[in-house]
DNA sequence: GCCAACGTTGGC
DNA sequence: GCCAACGTTGGC
């Protein structure tokens, strides 16, 4: 098992609309690294941390699992798609997703100032300054600390 | 709204 | 293959 935390705007897609919708196909990803990750990395059943950027504050908000393998992300061949990139045509899909199932969403967010005082979250890639990855790994150690924050 | 950090693009 | 220019992310 693999652990993850995947960002995202809540003014576009926050916990309250994962809890809403159960299972969110997450797709736009439009990074070669993220898009790694998913392909080579994630596996059904893995624990990520649903964190909500470009927010006040930003921070950790729940806790969401991978439901499904990497797929390929149909909206790059969506002419009338955002995401559409024509360099990923639907013969050799260049991006991919997966699904994500909602697991549960906290009492209260853990602001990202909060994570950053945390001596035992040291190194934790997400905390570094400038990383704008919208999907990073996430240590095993390092995710269940967060998870035990949640309960204090 | 500002700007640092970083990825991508494209000219050479 | 280098690197300047540009676009985007995301904290502040």
């Amino acid at each position: 098992m693999n652990y993850w935390l995947i960002k995202s705007e809540p003014d576009a897609f926050s916990i309250d609309d994962m809890e809403k919708a159960r299972t969110e196909p997450w797709d736009g990803i439009r990074n070669y690294q993220a898009r790694n990750f998913m392909r080579d990395g994630m596996q059904i059943g893995d624990r990520v941390l649903f964190y909500h950027s470009n927010t006040k504050p930003p921070g950790v908000v729940g806790i969401v699992e991978v439901a499904s393998k990497a797929y390929p992300d149909h909206t790059a061949w969506d002419e009338n798609s955002k995401y559409y990139d024509p360099k990923s045509p639907e013969e050799s899909p260049r991006w991919l997703m997966v699904d994500f199932s909602f697991i549960e969403k906290f009492d209260a967010i853990i602001p990202l100032d909060t994570l950053k005082k945390e001596e035992q979250l040291e190194g934790m890639l997400t905390l570094r300054k400038g990383n704008r990855l919208s999907i990073t790994p996430v240590e095993k150690a390092h995710f269940e600390y967060i998870d035990q924050m949640r309960a204090k």
